[in-house]
RNA sequence: UGGGGCGUCGGCAAGCGGUAAGCCAGCGGGUUUUGGUCCCGUUAUCCGGGGGUUCGAAUCCUCCCGCCCCAGCCA
């Protein structure tokens, strides 16, 4: 890879942005209070039911970047408590975005069904303690009996059966002695609390399928509020970080652990979870753009996924910095594309080489360059930083320059190349348009005649006259066809999630592959993954299906375009 | 209509009784062999609204308004 490496992943964060998020407050006050002994224990516990996208990259930023601020711990543990949707396909690629990211979870690599056993005896103490029971009623019994939002639920009818009894029937679900969904474990809460999450939750239900870590051991499966609270305690979390949809269940968190012998008592904290506008971040609807082909897989470079944003070219630290200025907070926010964006482009331009493509080509013949002639221009990487080296570039009589770079008729602020006038081709000579050819068919132009001053090469005119414009360019005969991947919002509204069916909103234009993109020779065999600025187009990586000689780009993001900007403004 | 949360610039977000940080976006200017980068300047007399407490409030009290979450044997 040609990129610059990038500084050290854990020290590396943006030098503004706002200051200590709430979470990082209360550790910093009880580490000053010596609550856990100074520890710091976090966890990042995905469901292995889906890949990881932006929204878990804050939380993993948080969890792994407040522990290690104060010298703490982050495990990775994957909740597998509902073997019907989760899958080792997913295990494995949740690892491996974390670790892209730039974490490292020091072999703390745990599964809550590793619990499995020890979630059962703590189970069975709730039932010794007559706070739960075994009932019998049908998923669609015990929603009745839930009662609603302002109304109180009923008792189960087998809420008051003996300890003996809930024991015994509890071992025959483990057992297999019953059918699934013919009896759940509940605890033995209250039917009218205010809080619905605390009207009897299930806790225990009965699933005859094989789990990927735990095979048919199993046939009673956990739920969530019961396994994530003794999960936590068994790893001796101290700080519990949440999205606030959790925050009803916090109530039901500490009750377990209040109820149970637990080794200790986590606190759980809940924060926003990150939106962001153009795209959409939930699992549901990103599954739903793959299975139905909206996009090419979950590594489709428009997915807000970490395969799709990696394969797109943006970096860990990109993200990370980005996670950094967004903030932590409790209220809900839907950030701006614009600031991603903003923040490949930051570490991209200190870290990636300079080349020339051209996306939309015209060719240019200069006049009186020598037929036959190539000479070899030596241009540097990276104008800013010289470590970067220098590549050769092959000039010539005849060139490909941007479409857009020409104007027959330029407007006022057009300063580029347009007949009589002259401007430079970066690193090697001014040029003058001379005149131009068209498909006397169609009224194309096919070509810009143009003479050049043998005195500017390298770009600059001895008698220090000036050129308004400076294009990048390849010579035609060097040219490497390229197939440019060139993306767009994957949907045309801010908020597609908002009412309705989000797939309406869906952007046709999200894909877009210029016919005949060239670039210049350098790149021709470039490795998967490197990162590239053309410059005056934007930021580009190579593609995994590049083939030999004919590679293919994915654009990370266009550069910041000033003369886009005046034309948007002049209508 | 129950319970739990949240409302500070166009978008994020600090602030925690002493008189509105920062970032992105926008706008204006400088430098420039990328209309890129970089640099400088500019952008809330005001903190959802009304009352109140106080010498003093975005910060405390109170009422109102708005938005989000909860009725999975999902997480």
């Amino acid at each position: 890879m040609a990129d610059k490496p990038a500084p050290n992943p854990a020290a590396a964060k943006p030098n503004d942005g706002p200051g200590p998020d709430f979470v990082r407050a209360v550790i910093k006050e009880d580490i000053a209070t010596n609550k856990h002994g100074g520890r710091v224990a976090t966890r990042f516990p995905p469901e292995p039911n889906g890949y990881l996208h932006m929204g878990h990259a804050k939380s993993i930023c948080l969890n792994f970047g407040a522990a290690l601020e104060h010298n703490g711990t982050c495990n990775l543990r994957f909740d597998d408590t509902n073997p019907v949707k989760e899958s080792t396909e997913y295990v494995q690629s949740i690892q491996e975005d974390v670790r892209w990211l730039g974490f490292d979870w020091q072999g703390r690599l745990y599964y809550a069904s590793d619990y499995f056993p020890k979630l059962f005896d703590f189970a069975v103490e709730l039932i010794q303690k007559g706070l739960a029971y075994v009932d019998d009623l049908s998923a669609d019994e015990i929603r009745e009996h839930r009662g609603t939002l302002t109304g109180p639920g009923k008792n189960s009818p087998y809420r008051d059966r003996s300890v003996e009894e809930n024991l015994n029937l509890f071992m025959r679900m483990r057992d297999g002695e019953f059918p699934d969904g013919s009896r759940v474990l509940r605890a033995k809460i209250d039917m009218a609390h205010p809080n619905l999450v605390m009207r009897d939750p299930t806790l225990y239900r009965i699933r005859k399928v094989r789990h990927h870590r735990t095979g048919d051991t199993w046939c009673i499966y956990p739920l969530y509020d019961f396994t994530h609270c003794l999960s936590d305690a068994l790893e001796g979390i101290t700080h519990s970080i949440c999205t606030l949809e959790f925050e009803n269940n916090r109530a039901l968190y500490d009750w377990v652990l209040d109820n149970v012998s637990a080794p200790c008592h986590p606190r759980q904290y809940e924060f926003a979870r990150l939106n962001l506008n153009y795209t959409v971040l939930s699992k549901r609807k990103l599954i739903t753009l793959v299975q139905e082909g909206h996009v090419r897989g979950w590594d489709d470079p428009r997915m807000p996924t970490i395969k799709g944003l990696r394969r797109r070219g943006y970096t860990p630290e990109s993200i990370r910095f980005f996670c950094e200025r967004i903030g932590v907070a409790r209220r809900d926010s839907t950030v701006d594309m614009a600031l991603l964006e903003f923040c490949v482009r930051e570490d991209l331009n200190a870290r990636v080489p300079r080349v020339f493509g051209v996306l939309n080509p015209v060719k240019v013949v200069i006049e009186n360059y020598p037929e036959g002639q190539t000479e070899t221009i030596t241009a540097p990487l990276h104008p800013e930083d010289a470590s970067f080296g220098a590549r050769p570039v092959p000039f010539s009589r005849e060139l490909y320059i941007e479409r857009e770079d020409f104007m027959e008729d330029p407007p006022k602020k057009f300063y580029r190349l347009a007949p009589g006038r002259e401007v430079r081709l970066r690193y090697a000579y001014f040029i003058t348009c001379a005149g131009v050819v068209k498909d006397p068919a169609t009224g194309e132009i096919t070509e810009i005649r143009c003479v050049y001053d043998p005195a500017t090469k390298g770009g600059d005119a001895p008698d220090g006259r000036k050129v308004k414009a400076t294009l990048h360019w390849v010579s035609a005969s060097h040219a490497v066809p390229v197939e440019a991947r060139l993306y767009g919002p994957l949907f045309t509204v801010p908020d597609p999630g908002e009412g309705g069916d989000f797939r309406a909103h869906l952007n046709p234009k999200s894909l877009e592959i210029p016919p005949g993109a060239v670039v210049e020779p350098w790149l021709a065999d470039q490795p998967a993954e490197s990162g590239w600025q053309f410059e005056r187009l934007g930021y580009f990586c190579v593609d995994k299906d590049s083939a030999p000689g004919r590679p293919v780009f994915n654009r990370t993001v266009a550069l910041k375009d000033e003369w886009a900007r005046i034309q948007k403004a002049g209508g």
